[in-house]
DNA sequence: ATACATACC
DNA sequence: TACTGGTATGTAT
């Protein structure tokens, strides 16, 4: 396989349509013939013939890459090698193997419910979908080469018996709903990825589990669930099970309909058997796929890894039913990387691969191997990305919010050459796009046309206006131009559609409507808090993961997939052991416990650092540092989220940091201001990322850290008012400083504001010469320029405002609260950041929250969008 | 900002 | 007969 190009030619057949037995279920099977019949129920189509171009594209790319290949001079790979050690060096040195992270995936999920809702069908080859498309396949079809994506009417050719279910989306949804009960038991703040798949971080479940009598471990199997055959079966012990679990689901006579508490004594009549789980990781996600069948009667897969890139090769291991983990070792990790196909890893898809593979790269092993050519072909983002997976790097966080940055809707046809017809179905189209956007609120500036015509060729047009649209008419008003102008373009010639569809982007935020105050207050409420935001839609986002890392071309330029914060720090000590769950704690709650903890311990703790206490002190305190910061730039940009938690931050920081510790140690690390522990490097991206990950930990756990969620939310939610406030209403940033809304809010919002001046525009320039820095709370200019001093003032200065708010209790101020407005902050600030090359940087992060403008009233991810 | 390509489910 | 639909993102222009 050196070389991917020939493939083409030779074979017979295009790469891009022959069988993806990636997946499983697909081992073993006849690819030959399976592919010939592909082939032949292609070929001479008009797809084929799309797909024949499209592959010769790639192989252009793949010839132009080679060409490069071929120019490269010893020289620049030896720069190059020099170039990839660093990196990799740096990557080494921040891997984070604290935590534990799991992926979930439903069994053949649409397929699965089917057959549950309809058992005939079970032993029978079936699939979900139409003749025109699968959307899922049960097993027994996949040995057929049946699989999803594949059109209906070849997957019928492979297997004459196939039955094909047509698909229940609403059904669908409501089954992922309940499993998703169960997934925010072990993570509240679980990611999903779509309607059968998760991401969860089981860290802070475990350590609480360890203190876990048997019976919260105790799980009972319902009358009908096809036993999972794990573990023994033992009756019912001492402790009452967890009865809100025993889910009736579609077993109409089990008895267990309503919680039994009653029947304590377990064993009755509906075969009341319980298992009880261990304490270790393993134990704990099989109780959780126990849980998943034995309330859905649907299996589930998982995967146990140090990281998000690995928790989801894991997940497809064991497939049906299974699951693996991979122990949280370097070395455990790199021996599973060596080995693994370069095709498994998530956003490495068939073009990157068929790329990889005329370099005569396979599995990760090779890809560790090549990199310095790597580097030279590949965009940076593309080849950074390639090199984390390398070494098996991956995003050790999960986050859950994510702001939608489109909406749109498409429809295929049959063909459809009128104008008139044409038209007709454009308004249709921004009808139901107009319609779905008010359900969330959503106004956007950039409307797009999408076209597809019989020969399957893809265009876009898209024009991008100076107001935000909703409605009907003022979306079909930009869509019918743009439709009408293709027309003309092709004038004589009609348009062959077979596709067309509409999409709106570049929202605006619509939150005129609630006021600041509003969710200032909502904050200090209890249930509210976060949860209302996120919760319900459960945002599902879609990893940016899945996006094609190396899409384009340079191939692979993605990156990220979520992945993008991978590297941390691990200071995030498990400790967590609150609460874990209460995420109904409002963010000024949290903090207000916390401080006051932090207040009892503060004493005899001390710089410890790890622990809690520390932590989350930390992490206010970074707020209120990035709030001063920030101030300095004042832009008004939206920045997102991402854009604050992540570096920016940093810079400041370093600057000092160098200073401050390391008289006695090396000059070799810096100091986090969240976790306060050094960093051993002096890369500003590396550390960047570490705080970044301290700021997302802090942020995911809503027991250990104040700044979470809430920060977010109020980053997302109050900045953009408060941008457009600032400037009309004026209503409060500057006002009152002593309120604690109004400070917090003016903090975030020069964090943003500061974020995105650094990430754009400051190159690097920052001067060593300690920044002065400012309390955000009371507005002084403080006199150390030591962070740790810095960031314990600015704590305790919000502790005080914090107090005052909940409790109308006062303590002594710190410092008076002064007058000097938040502007006379500004200071340069020095945003080293990205020192590396440009464009790196952490957009892709996972960026916790992501923020960005967008958004309107709730959530809005909401899976229903998905699907409807 | 626009267009196109890649990716994922 | 028949090859989806929704969202995100990387790149180049």
């Amino acid at each position: 396989m050196e070389n991917g190009v020939d493939n083409s030619k030779g074979e017979g057949f295009l790469s891009r349509m022959a069988l993806n037995d990636n997946k499983a279920g697909m081992e073993g099977l006849d690819r030959d013939k399976i592919n010939k019949i592909i082939m032949e129920s292609s070929k001479g189509s008009r797809f084929y013939e799309n797909e024949l171009k499209r592959e010769q594209q790639v192989n252009q790319r793949i010839e132009k890459m080679m060409l490069q290949k071929a120019q490269i001079t010893e020289q620049q790979l030896k720069k190059a090698h020099a170039e990839v050690e660093r990196m990799a060096t740096e990557l080494e040195r921040s891997r984070d193997l604290s935590r534990v992270i799991v992926h979930v995936d439903m069994d053949a999920f649409y397929a699965a419910v089917e057959i549950r809702d309809c058992p005939e069908l079970k032993d029978k080859p079936m699939a979900v979908g139409s003749m025109s498309m699968l959307s899922t396949s049960n097993y027994h079809a996949r040995k057929y080469g049946v699989r999803a994506a594949m059109p209906g009417f070849i997957a019928k050719k492979l297997c004459p018996n196939l039955v094909i279910v047509p698909t229940n989306f609403a059904k669908y949804r409501a089954v992922s709903g309940e499993v998703r009960e169960i997934f925010a038991e072990y993570d509240p703040h679980f990611q999903p990825v779509s309607l059968d798949e998760a991401y969860l971080d089981f860290t802070d479940h475990l350590e609480q589990r360890q203190s876990w009598p048997e019976s919260l471990r105790t799980h009972r199997f319902h009358a009908s669930s096809a036993a999972t055959g794990e573990g023994q079966i033992k009756l019912p012990q001492e402790a009452v099970p967890e009865e809100k679990d025993l889910s009736p689901v579609l077993f109409d006579n089990s008895p267990s309909s309503s919680p039994c508490l009653s029947g304590s004594e377990g064993v009755g009549a509906a075969g009341g058997a319980f298992e009880v789980f261990g304490t270790s990781v393993d134990e704990a996600v099989r109780e959780m796929r126990f849980r998943i069948e034995q309330k859905t009667m649907l299996t589930a897969s998982a995967g146990i890894a140090p990281n998000t890139m690995l928790a989801k090769v894991c997940s497809d291991k064991n497939k049906p039913n299974g699951q693996c983990r991979l122990p949280s070792t370097r070395e455990a990790v790199m021996d599973f990387v060596q080995n693994l196909p370069v095709r498994k890893v998530s956003g490495i898809g068939k073009v990157s691969e068929k790329m990889l593979n005329a370099l005569g790269i396979s599995s990760c092993s090779h890809l560790g191997q090549q990199m310095e050519l790597l580097s030279l072909l590949f965009s940076e983002t593309a080849w950074h990305h390639l090199l984390q997976v390398s070494l098996g790097l991956g995003s050790t966080f999960i986050h859950r919010h994510e702001e939608r940055k489109s909406m749109s809707t498409e429809r295929t046809f049959k063909e459809l050459s009128k104008v008139e017809e044409q038209l007709s179905l454009c308004r249709e189209l921004c009808e139901d796009l107009a319609e779905d956007m008010k359900k969330e609120g959503l106004k956007g500036k950039t409307v797009t046309l999408k076209l597809k015509n019989v020969n399957f060729e893809v265009k876009t047009r898209a024009l991008t206006l100076l107001y935000a649209v909703a409605t009907v008419d003022e979306i079909f008003a930009v869509a019918k131009d743009l439709l009408k102008t293709e027309i003309d373009n092709e004038s004589p010639q009609p348009l062959r559609l077979r596709l067309m569809g509409v999409r709106i982007s570049a929202f605006v935020s619509l939150d005129d409507k609630k006021p600041l105050q509003r969710s200032i207050i909502g904050f200090l409420q209890p249930g509210k808090t976060d949860s209302s935001g996120s919760s319900q839609g459960i945002n599902q986002k879609l990893d940016k993961a899945k996006t094609g890392p190396l899409a384009c071309l340079p191939l692979a330029q993605k990156c990220q997939r979520q992945e993008e914060v991978p590297w941390g720090s691990k200071q995030r000590g498990l400790e967590g052991g609150q609460t874990g769950d209460q995420p109904k704690q409002s963010f000024f709650q949290r903090a207000h416990a916390k401080r006051l903890q932090l207040q009892a311990a503060n004493a005899s703790t001390q710089e410890e650092g790890l622990g809690e206490n520390a932590f989350v002190i930390t992490s206010t305190d970074t707020c209120a540092q990035k709030g001063v910061e920030s101030s300095t730039t004042a832009n008004k940009s939206n920045c997102t989220a991402s854009d604050l938690s992540e570096n920016d931050f940093v810079s400041p920081v370093e600057a000092h940091a160098s200073t401050s510790d390391c008289g006695a140690t090396v000059s070799e690390s810096l100091t986090c201001p969240v976790c306060f522990r050094q960093v051993e490097t002096t890369n500003l991206n590396v550390f960047n990322r570490h705080i970044d990950q301290c700021l997302s930990e802090a942020s995911i756990k809503p027991n250990q850290c104040t700044v979470s969620d809430t920060e977010s939310d109020l980053d997302l939610e109050n900045h953009q008012k408060e941008c457009e406030e600032v400037e009309s209403n004026g209503v409060d940033p500057q006002e009152d400083q002593h309120s604690l809304e109004n400070d917090s809010l003016q903090t975030v919002l020069l964090i943003n504001g500061d974020n995105k001046t650094a990430t754009s525009s400051q190159p690097q320039s920052h001067n060593d010469k300690g920044p002065i820095l400012i309390c955000p709370v009371c507005q002084l200019s403080q006199d150390s320029d030591d962070l740790t001093i810095f960031n314990h003032h600015v704590d305790l200065c919000l502790n005080q405002e914090v107090l005052h708010e909940l409790g109308g209790q006062t303590l002594s101020p710190i410092n008076p609260p002064s007058v000097i407005n938040s502007k006379a902050l500004d200071r340069g600030r020095l945003l080293p950041t990205q020192a590396s090359k440009g464009k790196t940087k952490r957009r892709d992060s996972p960026s916790s929250p992501p923020s960005k403008k967008a958004k309107g009233l709730g959530p809005r991810n909401t899976i229903d969008k998905f699907f409807r």
